[in-house]
Order: structure tokens, then C-alpha cells, then sequence
DNA sequence: CAAATTTTTGACCGGTTGGACAAACGTTAG
DNA sequence: CTAACGTTTGTCCAACCGGTCAAAAATTTG
């Protein structure tokens, strides 16, 4: 499939770290086209050819950048297992999920750019692996609801409802602390938020009968 | 506030339609840094001097692009009101978003991009008018709680769960279609996207007991 | 029709951007 | 020390981009 990694120095490997930190800065905040290997440099404290001799294109910034970041960014639905409590295993699942849009936003919007755009570099990527991991995972759900531990839905779209409602903390965070304002928008909104997701996933709007 | 609105011949008026048309097929695919004068006129079929003639600049477009939306975009939340049954209420307020998520997708990225770049072109607008509104809505909803015709939660987040679940069909649809396959990704998505997200809202997972 | 006004276009400009390149600089191994 | 190799930088370039301008073409008005 791909050739073997080639051989680097320490140099090398540092600088690489170095470049893809600043790059994750400038592109998640600028999108691809939006950011220029200047900005790149500049935020990685070197000159722009330099930049080009750790990479040769813009492209392969990005294309490395986001290699990176789905692998991370899957695992918290690979670790959705079949073992334990449905519903304790989709709650952590929430909560990871929720966490992750805490700590790693840069990651998230990156990504949330890339789709937005139509997934040019990555569509291959989504009909293949990503679809092949959800639809597994969508038949572990499945087992659940013919076992009856939670209720019967559509399992992909109970998937991209926890990517939206979670992943909305970090892409459109902006909004969430402007509509919030000042006291409710501080650090304390993801207990808020991971609060509130609970019980909606666990018992909806319904009033206790 | 603002001066008097500049008296238009009626090519004016069709052109400027026509350019902002365009305009937001361009934007909404590529974000503003990533959209060109040149691609905006060639969509509306007319030369760059001709388009600058029309709006002298490339942001004037985005902003009256961008304020139109707005209004539109809102709208739905406007309507909710107090009188009639909550539940049907809040039902019809996802019903309605959903269907602007199917029918207006460009709008809704136009948006996402928009505040994925951290709004700098609307942030006054996010935590004036926005929150305002949110604000006001959010007390109708907590009104609802106290009289027990919904389950308590946080009413703000509860819009916010809104909007990233419909929102998610027109921002990610890539993604959507990509894992739902050729088979489930058709037209019929949004129905069965509707279905999921009225069940979700109204019941949440935990098995009927 | 003819004058006045609006619309359209080709040519052009200054600034930016991604990238190439050779020369200089630093480091390491024999 | 010195040759080989890895790293850094200044300079340059061609393409692109937002925007200007004067003049031509079309339209409206008297």
C-alpha cells in the first residue's frame, strides 16, 4: 500500500512535531485555503523555506495533520464495547465524546472544516473505514434493542446525534459562549452541558409520569 | 441607525439577486478566504468589473449575504411560542429546523463557516440580538418546566441540542451519505433522521418499562 | 432622433501566495 | 582538520487575487 517511512533525524522529527503543532493552530482557525505557509511558519518559529524542507507542499501539512487526528478522533466509538451496561456504555461513550470537544477543538473544527468543504481529501476515507467501524457498532446497538436493554431507534442516527451534540461545543463555540454570556459561558459549560445531554439521552423531554 | 436604502433601477435589482445567488452557492462551498471574485461571477455569469460594479467589494457580498440569512434563519425560533401544548411545540420547532437543514443546506454552511472562523463578522450580533432572543425563549421553555408539562433540564442547552441535531444533516451531509451508504443515504434520510430525532427528544433510550 | 445615463468590458496594477533554488551555515564522522 | 551531510536563509518567480479605470456598448429619457 505505502511506501516504508522513511528514515529521520532527531532534528527532523522535532521540527515535524513542531510544524504540525503550528500547523493544527493556523488551520483549524483559517481553514485549508485560508491559511498560509507563512502564517505556519511564523507560528513555528521558522522561515517559510525552511518549513518547506521539512515539507515540500501545504498540502502535506495537512494531509499528515489529519492522518493523525482521525485516528484519535475514532477512538472513543472503537472502545464502545459490548461488554458492561448498554446504557452505562453509551452514557461514558457521551461523556469521552464530550471531553474530547473539551480538550482537543483545534482537532475538532480541523475536521469539522474538512467536511464542511465536501471532504475533498478524506471522502475515500469516510465511505470506507469510517462506515465499516459505525455500521459495526451500529449492529452492537442493534443487539441491545433486540435484547431490550434500550429502546429500538435507528442506530446510525443516534451515532450522528452524539457527534452533533457534542462536537457542537467545540466548532461552534463561539456561539455557545456568546449566547451563554459571562457567568454561564465560563469553564463550568461542559458540566452543563454533559448534565443535560444525560438526561436527554437517558429520558428525553417527557415529564415523569 | 442606517441611511435610506439607495433607490435601484430594476437591473440593479435583478443583478444584485443574481450575484448573491451565486454568491452563496461559492461561499457556503468554500468559506470566504477559500471563494474568489472571478468564481462568484463566472456562477452568475457575468465579468468581475461587471460584479464590482454591482457591490464594490467582496465583503459587501458576504454581508448582505449574511444578514439576509440571519433573519431567515432565526425565524423558526421566533415562532415558538406559548400558546398550544410544549411537547407539540418543541416537536414542531425540530420538525421545522430539520426541514430547513434538507431544504436550505447552503444557508446552513454559509452559517457554520461563518462561526467555525469564530464569527468575526457576526459576534456582535451572536451576543446581542442572538442572545437576546435564546434568552427569551429559554424563560418560555423554563415556564414549561414549572408547570410540568416538560422535564426540568437547562433549557439553553437544550436549544443548543437543537441546532446541532438538524444542523448536522446540512453541515456534515457528507459524512451522513458517506455512512448511511448508497442504499439509506437517499432522499428518505431526512425522514428517517425526523423519526430518530422526535423519539430521541421525546423519550430518550432507556427502555419502555 | 439625440442627449444623458446606466451597464459592460478589456486592460491593467499592486500585493500576496505557494514554491524553487543556490548559497551559506552548522554538525558529525573519519 | 576536513570532507560529507544535514539545516537554514535570502532571493526570486510565476500565478493568483482584489480592486481600479477609462472607454465602449446598451438603455433610458426628453
Amino acid at each position: 500500500m505505502e511506501g516504508s517511512a522513511p528514515r529521520r533525524t532527531r532534528i527532523q522529527q522535532e521540527k515535524r512535531e513542531l510544524i504540525l503543532e503550528a500547523a493544527l493552530e493556523v488551520f483549524s482557525a483559517n481553514g485549508f485555503r485560508g491559511s498560509t505557509i507563512d502564517q505556519i511558519a511564523e507560528a513555528a518559529g521558522m522561515s517559510k523555506p525552511n518549513l518547506l524542507y521539512y515539507f515540500r507542499r501545504k498540502e502535506d501539512i495537512h494531509e499528515t495533520l489529519m492522518q493523525r487526528l482521525l485516528d484519535t478522533w475514532l477512538a472513543p466509538l472503537r472502545e464502545l464495547d459490548d461488554i458492561g451496561d448498554p446504557l452505562t456504555e453509551l452514557r461514558s461513550y457521551i461523556r469521552r465524546k464530550l471531553e474530547m470537544a473539551r480538550d482537543f477543538p483545534r482537532e475538532s473544527r480541523l475536521f469539522a472544516n474538512e467536511i464542511l468543504q465536501g471532504a475533498p481529501r478524506i471522502k475515500p476515507m469516510l465511505e470506507g473505514e469510517l462506515k465499516a467501524l459505525v455500521d459495526e457498532k451500529a449492529a452492537v446497538i442493534k443487539g441491545w434493542m433486540r435484547a431490550g436493554k434500550i429502546a429500538r431507534t435507528d442506530p446510525w442516527h443516534l451515532i450522528f446525534s452524539i457527534w452533533a451534540t457534542t462536537q457542537h461545543y467545540a466548532d461552534f463555540d463561539v456561539q455557545v459562549r456568546a449566547v451563554l454570556g459571562a457567568d454561564r459561558g465560563g469553564d463550568g459549560r461542559f458540566e452543563d452541558a454533559a448534565r443535560f445531554l444525560e438526561q436527554l439521552f437517558l429520558d428525553g423531554l417527557k415529564p415523569k409520569g
